[in-house]
DNA sequence: CGTATGACGTGCA
DNA sequence: GTGCACGCCATAC
């Protein structure tokens, strides 16, 4: 029994390196394809080293927010081969 | 249990 | 292209 956070959590996971994805694309994978913003808000309250939160941005392709900076988020992304 | 808030998404001006 | 407003879901108080 998954519940909407754990499978989130799960989904961010397996995100590969050197890709990202939409909040609204996780958020529909989990199951609420609404949950954007719920996925947003597991993410600030979990906080996994496992999960890497960073690869998860906005739709529009911003970079969102992140517990460390934001502004690590793009770097991080960057490092890994992300840009926009 | 009900209200308020937030790491969103889409639409319109 | 930028900014504002409305709607959705989950969590916190």
């Amino acid at each position: 029994m998954f519940s909407f956070s754990d499978n989130v959590k799960e989904i961010v996971k397996k995100i590969p390196k050197g890709k990202t994805m939409s909040y609204g694309e996780v958020a529909r994978k989990a199951g609420n394809k609404n949950g954007a913003r719920a996925v947003g808000a597991i993410m600030k309250a979990n906080r996994n080293p496992q999960i890497p939160c960073h690869r998860v941005i906005r739709s529009d392709g911003s970079p969102g927010g992140f517990n460390r900076g934001t502004k690590k988020k793009i770097e991080l992304l960057k490092s890994e081969g992300v840009r926009m």
